[in-house]
RNA sequence: GGGCUCAUAGCUCAGUUGGUUAGAGCGUUGCGUUGACAUCGCAAAGGCCAGAGGUUCAAGUCCUCUUGGGCCCACCA
C-alpha cells in the first residue's frame, strides 16, 4: 500500500478532495421517494460577506449534519446562496464609487442599480468561495439569490397576498415616528436599530409662562435641539407642584411658539422635574402624546440630519452642532437651568453604528399580530423545538410583545414595492405582481410605481421556500416536487442574534404561505468572541480570519478545534492556539494511519465484516478496542443527534489518541502481522474515519482512500462521504465488561505504572511477579500470560500461589490481583511508605463514607437497588486494597 | 425595569434526566527520539466545583438568596 509522507499536508488534499467531491456531484440531492430527505437551507451570508469566524462555525455545524445525515441514508440536502442586503450592498457600491468621484445621486437610480449588479458579478461570489474552502458541502447547483428573478417574484407575490388578505389587507400606510438613520437616510426597523449605552447629558431647560415671563416651567432632556420641533409640555395630573399650570401656556425660548402644558399619566413624576417637553414629531411616546392631545407635528429636520426649514436660523447645521448652537443660544438668554451627566441608550443603526434619529415619515407597515398566533402556536405545541430549550421563551417573548413591521427603506438597492400609483385620477394605490399597463380605474397609462424599497428581511422571510421556486404558475412541475418533498426543512441553524430578524419572521411565513413549519428544529449557537469575551470585529481589530487559519493550520483543524470548545449554545472564546490542537490531531490521525497502512497486508486485511467481534480467537485485545469503538460510536450518535458537537468530537478524539493510539496499536505492535490484528486495526481505523468525517473531511477523505484503493473494495462507493455511517455492534459493547477484559488492563496499567515509576526506559524488560486473590483470577492471568508479558514488555512473569513477598520490589494492588515490580535499584523506602500512606488514608476516608451511607436506613430504603448493591461491592474492593496495601506499607518495614 | 447566561485545575472550558475516587486542552514538572508521530510519546503535580441557606438516603448537578462578570429586551424624557 502507499506510503504517507512524515507529515499531513492539508492544502493539497483539501484542494483536492473538494474538487473531487464537485465533479462527482456528491453534494447534489434530488427528489428520491425510496429515502427520507434531511434539508438544511444555509442562512444566505450578505453578497458583500467575507467569512468570519462566525460563519466558520455557522457553516462546520451545518456541515457537519449535513454529512452525518447523507452518510447515514438520508438525502440529504443543503441549500446555499447570498442575501442582496439591501442597506450593506449599497453603502459598499457607493464606497466604491466614491473613490471614483461619484455620488449615486449624479448616476440615477437605474444606472447605480446596474453598477451594483456589476459589484455583484465580480465580487459577490467571495463568500461562496470560502464556504468552499471550509469544506462546506452545499448544493452548488441550488445556489440562490435573494434578487433572482425567481426569488423576486416570490417577493412580489407575498406583498401582494398580504396587501389582499381577508379580511383586512396587512399591510398600511402610515406617518410615524420610526427610527431613522441619517446617514443611510432610510428607515429602519426597530430590530435594525439596536439601542446602546451612551455617556451623554440631562441638560434642564427654562421655558417662560406666557402670563409671567419671570416664571418657568422647567423641563429636562437629553437632545437640547428637539425643543425646536416642541409643541407642548407634558405634566402628570397628580403632580401637586404642576396642578395651576395645567392648561396654561409657555413660550417655547427662540421660537416664540406658544405652547400649552397638558396633563398625561404617561409623565413619570419622578424623573427630573416632572415637566417633560413634547415633541411629537421626534420621539415616540411624545408621538403618542401628540396623537392622544391633538398636537401639532413639527418636523425639525432633514432627511440627513440637518435642521429644516422649520428651525429659523438653525436651518442647515448638522444636529450635533445645532445641539450647541440651541445650547448657547439658551445660555445666552439665561434659560439653560443646569446640566448634569446622564447615561442614556439609545437606538444605532445596525449597517453603520451611526445614532439613531426618532423621526416621522410615512412609511408602510406589516400588521404582525395576525401573522404572530400560528407561528406562536406552532412553538408552543413542539412543532418547533429550539436548541438550547431557553430560546424558547425569547422568541415567543418576542412575538407575544410584536411590534407592526417597518417595511418601506429609502434606499435604491433592493425589491421595489410592488405599488402602483395612478397620476391621473389619485385611486389608491395597486398591489400588483406582474406591472400594471393602466390605471384599473381610469385606464390611465399615466401610472409609477412606488419610490421605495422593501426591507431586506421582507425577502429573507420567504428563504425556506423561495429558494424552490415558489410560486409555481403550474402544478406538478419539477420545482413544486422538489418543495413538496424537501419541505418542511430539518434543521435551521443560526446565532442568536439572528432570532427575531429571520427565525421568527420565517416561521411566520412558512405558517402563512406554505400553510407549514418551515423546519421542525432550530439550533442556536453561540456567538464567537475573542479571548477577552469581546465580540469579534473589524473595528475592534480583534478578528481571526478562518482563512488565514485554513491556510496555516487546515480546514480539518479549523473545523475541528472549533466545534471541541463549543459547547451546546455558549459564546466561544477564540484564540488563536486554540486551532494547534485541531492540527495536532490531524497529524496524530496522519501518523497512525501512516503506520497501519505500512503494515497492512492488503490480503489479510482485506475483508472486516462488521460483526468481526463475533469471530472465534480474536483474542481479549482485538474484542476489547471493538468494544470500545463502538461504545464510542454509540456517544457520538447520541451526541449528534442532541446537537451536543463538541461532546460528540471530543469523545472521538480521546478514542482516537488515547485508547486506540496509545493502547491498542502499541499492544498489537510486536503482533502486528496477526490475522486478527490486522483485520480490526484496519476496521476501525475505517470505521473511526468514517465517524469522524463529518468534523474533518479532508483528512478522512484523503486516509479512506488510501484504506480503500479502487479496485480493492468492489461495489463500495468512490468517496467516504457517499459511504456508511458506521452501524454499532450492540452486543460488541458490553465485551468491555467482561471480568477478563477489566482483569487484563487493570494489570497491564499497574506494571506501566510501576515501570514508570522506576523510570524504566520501553526497551527495558522487566520481572514482575503477580499474585491473585482468586481461583478464577488466577486462570485468567495463567491464560493470558503472553500478552501481559508483551503488553508490559517483560521477560519474566511469575505467576504465584502464596502471596509470599520477593525481594527488591515495587508493588501495587490492581483489580484482584497484587502485583511485584522486580528490579535490581534501590527503593526509597521513606518515599514509598509515605506515598503508599496516603493512599492508605484516602481509601480510608473513602470507606467510611460508603459505610456511614450503607449504614443509613433511609438509604437501603430509598435508594435503588443497583446503586445500593453498587456501594456494598466498592466498600469490599476498597477494604481488599485496603488491607494489601496495608500489608505491603508494612512489608516495607 | 424585565429576562437570559456564566462563576469547576495556573489559563480556557466540558461535566446529559441528582448516584463510586469531578474530566479535557493548553501551561508546568519528570522521563523518553535510528523504530507511525517532537505538530510527538509516557507519566506526574495541580480542585472546600464563587459564597450562604434549603430539598434529598445522596447535590458540581435541583430550589432560594448574596457577590461578581457577560448578553438580550424595555417609551424614564
Amino acid at each position: 500500500m502507499d506510503e504517507l509522507s512524515k507529515q499531513y499536508n492539508p492544502k493539497e488534499a483539501e484542494d483536492k478532495w473538494y474538487k473531487f467531491w464537485e465533479e462527482k456531484q456528491l453534494f447534489h440531492a434530488r427528489v428520491n421517494p425510496a429515502k427520507k430527505p434531511f434539508t438544511i437551507v444555509i442562512p444566505p451570508p450578505n453578497v458583500t460577506g467575507i467569512l468570519h469566524m462566525g460563519h466558520a462555525l455557522n457553516n462546520t455545524i451545518q456541515d457537519i449534519l449535513i454529512r452525518y445525515h447523507r452518510m447515514k441514508g438520508r438525502e440529504a440536502l443543503w441549500v446555499p446562496g447570498t442575501d442582496h442586503a439591501g442597506i450593506a450592498t449599497q453603502n459598499v457600491v457607493e464606497k466604491a464609487i466614491a473613490k471614483e468621484g461619484i455620488r449615486r445621486q449624479d448616476l440615477g437610480r437605474e444606472k447605480f442599480i446596474e453598477r451594483v449588479w456589476q459589484w455583484k458579478e465580480q465580487y459577490g461570489s467571495t463568500i461562496i468561495h470560502q464556504l468552499k474552502k471550509l469544506g462546506s458541502s452545499c448544493d452548488w447547483q441550488r445556489t440562490r439569490f435573494t434578487m433572482d428573478d425567481e426569488y423576486s417574484r416570490a417577493v412580489k407575490e407575498v406583498f401582494v397576498s398580504l396587501w389582499g388578505r381577508k379580511p383586512a389587507g396587512l399591510i398600511y400606510q402610515d406617518n410615524k415616528v420610526i427610527n431613522w438613520c441619517p446617514r443611510c437616510q432610510t428607515a429602519l426597523s426597530d430590530e435594525e436599530a439596536p439601542h446602546q449605552e451612551l455617556q451623554g447629558n440631562l441638560y434642564y431647560l427654562r421655558y417662560p409662562l406666557k402670563i409671567n415671563p419671570d416664571e418657568y416651567v422647567i423641563v429636562a432632556t437629553t437632545r437640547p435641539e428637539t425643543m425646536l420641533g416642541d409643541t407642548a409640555v407634558a405634566v402628570n395630573p397628580k403632580d401637586k407642584r404642576y396642578k395651576h399650570l395645567i392648561g396654561k401656556t409657555v413660550i417655547l425660548p427662540l421660537v416664540d411658539r406658544e405652547i400649552k402644558i397638558i396633563s398625561d399619566s404617561m409623565v413619570d413624576m419622578d424623573f427630573a422635574t416632572g415637566a417633560v417637553k413634547v415633541t411629537p414629531a421626534h420621539d415616540p411616546n411624545d408621538y403618542v402624546l401628540g396623537k392622544k392631545h391633538n398636537l401639532e407635528f413639527i418636523n425639525i429636520l432633514y432627511p440627513d440630519g440637518r435642521l429644516n426649514e422649520n428651525t429659523l436660523g438653525y436651518k442647515g447645521m448638522d444636529r450635533f452642532k445645532a445641539r450647541e448652537a440651541v445650547l448657547g443660544d439658551l445660555k445666552e438668554k439665561g434659560l439653560l437651568e443646569k446640566v448634569e451627566p446622564h447615561q442614556l441608550s439609545a437606538g444605532h443603526c445596525y449597517r453603520c453604528h451611526t445614532l439613531i434619529e426618532p423621526y416621522m415619515s410615512r412609511q408602510w407597515f406589516v400588521r404582525m399580530k395576525p401573522l404572530a398566533k400560528p407561528a406562536i402556536e406552532a412553538v408552543k405545541k413542539g412543532k418547533i423545538k429550539f436548541h438550547p430549550r431557553r430560546w424558547t421563551k425569547v422568541y415567543l417573548n418576542w412575538m407575544e410583545n410584536i411590534q407592526d413591521w417597518c417595511i418601506s427603506r429609502q434606499v435604491w438597492w433592493g425589491h421595489r414595492i410592488p405599488l402602483w400609483y395612478c397620476c391621473d385620477c389619485n385611486n389608491l394605490a395597486l398591489a400588483s405582481v406582474d406591472n400594471p399597463k393602466q390605471c384599473p380605474a381610469c385606464k390611465s397609462s399615466n401610472i409609477k410605481q412606488d419610490e421605495d424599497v422593501l426591507d431586506t428581511w421582507f425577502s429573507s422571510w420567504l428563504w425556506p421556500f423561495a429558494i424552490f421556486g415558489w410560486p409555481f404558475k403550474d402544478q406538478g412541475t419539477r420545482q413544486q416536487k422538489e418543495l413538496d418533498y424537501f419541505y418542511p426543512t430539518s434543521v435551521l441553524v443560526t446565532a442568536p442574534e439572528i432570532i427575531f430578524f429571520w427565525v421568527a419572521r420565517m416561521i411566520m411565513a412558512g405558517m402563512e404561505f406554505m400553510k407549514d413549519i418551515p423546519f421542525s428544529d432550530v439550533y442556536i449557537h453561540g456567538t464567537v468572541r475573542d479571548i477577552e469575551g469581546k465580540k469579534m470585529s473589524k473595528s475592534l481589530g480583534n478578528i481571526i480570519d478562518p482563512l488565514e487559519i485554513i491556510n496555516e493550520y487546515g480546514a480539518d483543524a479549523l473545523r475541528f478545534s472549533l466545534i471541541s470548545i463549543t459547547s451546546q449554545g455558549q459564546d466561544v472564546f477564540l484564540s488563536k492556539e486554540r486551532f494547534e490542537q485541531g492540527r495536532n490531531f490531524a497529524n496524530k490521525i496522519w501518523n497512525a494511519s501512516r503506520f497501519i497502512l505500512m503494515n497492512l497486508d492488503p490480503v489479510q486485511a482485506k475483508d472486516s465484516p462488521s460483526d468481526l467481534y463475533k469471530r472465534q480467537g480474536l483474542g481479549t485485545v482485538n474484542r476489547w478496542i471493538l468494544s470500545r469503538f463502538y461504545s464510542v460510536l454509540l456517544e457520538v450518535n447520541k451526541n449528534l443527534d442532541a446537537y451536543k458537537f463538541n461532546e460528540a468530537a471530543n469523545a472521538l478524539y480521546a478514542f482516537f489518541w488515547h485508547e486506540f493510539c496509545d493502547w491498542y496499536l502499541e499492544i498489537i505492535k510486536p503482533d502486528i502481522k496477526n490475522l486478527f490484528n490486522q483485520k480490526v486495526m484496519r476496521l476501525v481505523l475505517n470505521d473511526f474515519l468514517c465517524a469522524l468525517h463529518p468534523f474533518m473531511p479532508f483528512i478522512t477523505e484523503e486516509i479512506w482512500q488510501k484504506l480503500n484503493p479502487p479496485g480493492l473494495a468492489q461495489g463500495e462507493p468512490a468517496s467516504i462521504m457517499s459511504g456508511h455511517w458506521p452501524e454499532i455492534q450492540k452486543k460488541a459493547v458490553d465485551i468491555n465488561l467482561e471480568k477478563e477484559v477489566q482483569c487484563i488492563f487493570g494489570v497491564i496499567n499497574v506494571i506501566r505504572n510501576l515501570r514508570n515509576e522506576i523510570e524504566l526506559k520501553p526497551e527495558q524488560k522487566a520481572e514482575v511477579s503477580i499474585y491473585p486473590h482468586s481461583k478464577a483470577g488466577f486462570k485468567i492471568i495463567e491464560e493470558q500470560t503472553v500478552l501481559i508479558q508483551n503488553l508490559s514488555r517483560l521477560n519474566r512473569l511469575n505467576l504465584l500461589k502464596d502471596n509470599l513477598r520477593p525481594e527488591a520490589v515495587k508493588s501495587a494492588v490492581a483489580e484482584g490481583v497484587d502485583v511485584y515490580l522486580h528490579f535490581s535499584g534501590l527503593i526509597d523506602v521513606r518515599k514509598e511508605k509515605e506515598k503508599l500512606e496516603a493512599r492508605i488514608n484516602e481509601i480510608k476516608i473513602n470507606i467510611a463514607g460508603k459505610q456511614g451511607r450503607v449504614k443509613n436506613r433511609d438509604f437501603l430504603k430509598k435508594a435503588p437497588p443497583d446503586v445500593v448493591q453498587k456501594e456494598k461491592d466498592s466498600i469490599e474492593a476498597l477494604g481488599d486494597s485496603l488491607k494489601r496495601m496495608e500489608k505491603m506499607y508494612y512489608e516495607l518495614g
